[in-house]
DNA sequence: TACACGTGGAG
DNA sequence: TCTCCAAGTGT
């Protein structure tokens, strides 16, 4: 389908560009397949800059699988806080206990033994087994895809699994004997330093004479790529919670429940004013937002009540716009028949209670999403 | 197939 | 400020 002698050229022009180009990568120090996995599990939809200090702290708190497999999940929680896409983290963990269960903690090479693990996806795995063991296989990912869309002009929607499926198969008819390993990650090297989304820097690219977008003007159009719905906006009244008495200083925090967004973070207690955007904050006002937000409290179990504004707070996630009103509320230290049932010690000395008291210190012990980093960042500095 | 799932950097 | 992302996977 595509000339032989250019695919001959591309894969030794683009071989002979990365020895001399690749970054010093702090995965690239070593061929350990755990530190290849651990690297490429953070690196999905993730810069490497953003990357490379959750790595080298998650490897030394975490150095083999067997360290991690035998970790408590909030620790593994904690490590990631900050990075995003947290059931990354979660699934990253249950493939090592797999892998020490199943394959006495050695990472497996073959193809349904790696796709097999919790997290490993076609892209993960031909990643794994190409990177860390140098079999042919393919690591496509949105990297490879502009690379090749451009140098081979293919003008298929990327968004597509179909067009996934046919670089693979490309990819694997590139793959120079005995250098799969370099392949990958040169292929991906190229696509984040030269064949970029936005103004490839074509002079300098080492098989641009080559390219077929370029010789059709259209490396600037490709790929093609179905264009992602904007983040649907959410509205939510969120709580500072002072506490009194024995809790003093200290504010309410809850966990998140294991599943879907967040899971199993923990964040200050909030409510959805609309769900479906029908109404926003600047239309509540203030005494109404503060009798809603009181009121929700109450239901949740916890007797406070909402008495100042504190701050505006917005958090962009792929999908949802979060607009947050924050306000501080007291406590009601009311030992009554009603009261709230995690005021006993039983229920919140216990490990999987849902709410703790916390302080500026404790921060360090709770994994945050990081919007509630910058509130309770604020709210201690204060 | 389409959507859920985070975050921060760049232009 | 806004838009587009960046080494994808699970459901």
């Amino acid at each position: 389908m595509y000339n032989t002698e250019h695919k001959r050229y591309f894969s030794h022009e683009l071989l002979d560009w990365y020895d001399r180009n690749k970054r010093d990568l702090p995965w690239r120090r070593h061929r350990d397949p755990y530190y290849i996995w651990v690297s490429e599990i953070m690196l999905q939809q993730t810069r490497v800059d953003t990357v490379i200090p959750y790595f080298q702290r998650f490897i030394e708190r975490f150095p083999t699988i067997e360290a991690l497999a035998d970790a408590p999940e909030d620790e593994v929680l904690k490590c990631w806080e900050g990075l995003g896409y947290y059931s990354r983290a979660r699934n990253l963990q249950q493939a090592a206990r797999q892998v020490k269960e199943q394959y006495g903690g050695m990472m497996p090479s073959g193809k349904d033994e790696v796709a097999g693990l919790k997290g490993v996806g076609p892209y993960t795995a031909g990643a794994i087994r190409s990177i860390a063991f140098n079999i042919p296989a393919p690591a496509v990912d949105g990297n490879v895809m502009r690379v090749l869309s451009r140098y081979f002009l293919i003008e298929e929607d990327i968004m597509k699994v179909r067009t996934r499926t046919h670089m693979e198969e490309l990819v694997m008819t590139l793959i120079p004997e005995g250098r799969a390993s370099d392949f990958s990650q040169a292929l991906m090297e190229l696509g984040a330093l030269v064949c970029t989304p936005k103004s490839p820097k074509c002079l300098t690219c080492p098989v641009m004479h080559h390219c077929a977008a370029r010789f059709e003007g259209k490396e600037e159009q490709l790929p093609i790529k179905t264009k992602a719905k904007p983040p649907r906006p959410e509205y939510r009244l969120t709580a500072i919670v002072e506490g009194s008495g024995q809790h003093q200083g200290k504010i309410l925090v809850r966990r998140r429940p294991a599943t879907g967004l967040l899971a199993g973070m923990w964040e200050l207690p909030h409510v959805t004013v609309s769900a479906d955007g029908s109404a926003n904050l600047a239309s509540l006002p203030e005494e109404a937002a503060m009798e809603r937000l009181t009121g929700a409290l109450r239901e949740e179990g916890i007797p406070a009540t909402a008495a100042s504004y504190f701050m505006d707070a917005e958090h962009v996630f792929s999908h949802i716009r979060w607009h947050m009103r924050v306000y501080r509320c007291q406590y009601q230290e009311l030992p009554s028949a009603e009261a709230w049932v995690a005021e006993t010690a039983a229920a919140y000395e216990a490990p999987e209670a849902q709410y703790q008291w916390i302080d500026a210190q404790d921060m360090e012990r709770y994994a945050f999403p990081n919007v509630f980093i910058r509130i309770l960042g604020a709210y201690f500095a204060s």
